[in-house]
DNA sequence: TTGACTAGTAGGGAATCGCCTACCTAATGT
DNA sequence: ACATTAGGTAGGCGATTCCCTACTAGTCAA
């Protein structure tokens, strides 16, 4: 379901890091499929700049484009999130130990070279 | 347990917007706690470059030092990457309907502004 | 067909990123 | 005291980011 591997694990990080490309995700998850301008309004931002954002997600597969006569409405597509998920789930462990208050336990594990 | 809302969420994302940030973690979760110098090692990449990835992590909340000696031992802290799961959840619901098949549903969803 | 409207592209500029080579500081060991 | 080791800081440099103002390409309506 994903060849690219790493790259396109780069590129949704990356698309993530920008706190404008996340309030759109939100707005996507909230109020459903978006044509540009409705979500230009929500940003002190002009239009271009926002379709630059839009393009970057694309490219991340975290929203698709459908085009309706002269408007362009934009979809949230969570796949590459669940992809973040699984990347977290193995660290989930150590959170969850650091709150039983076990965490210190780590401390003296696995460690090399010492002096 | 966390104040500073947007600014910190924005570091996370930040932080894991880089792929060498990204193994940093990986190995501090696999090998535990380790020193600057035995993570140097990992990468193709002078020592000094690393030094300031580990900032950005230490910043972002995502790893903690502890002096020993001349070494500096950094260990991963999970909690942030608890927030960004936190910060999945509300989008899980999407990539579950569309897995079921149902995700079209919501292209006839809550959409205004139509021609 | 002409005009208005939606949205993407081009290109530019300031700021940030990610790497580098010095250099500085602190701890250790002789 | 002095050299060595570990690692952070300063400053520079090319690449990338993120915004902007034009401009271009489709689509709809008179």
């Amino acid at each position: 379901m994903n060849g690219t591997g790493t790259a396109a694990e780069d590129r949704v990080f990356a698309a993530l890091a920008n706190a404008t490309r996340r309030e759109v995700l939100r707005l996507l998850r909230e109020r459903g499929p978006q044509a540009v301008q409705a979500l230009a309004d929500h940003f002190d931002m002009r239009r271009p700049s926002l379709s630059e954002h839009l393009k970057v997600l694309r490219e991340a597969g975290l929203v698709s484009e459908r085009r309706s006569g002269r408007q362009r409405v934009y979809r949230l597509e969570a796949a590459p999130l669940a992809d973040v998920q699984d990347w977290l789930h193995p660290y989930e462990r150590f959170w969850r130990e650091r709150l039983k208050g076990l965490g210190d336990l780590l401390d003296r594990m696995p460690d090399d070279d010492q002096p």
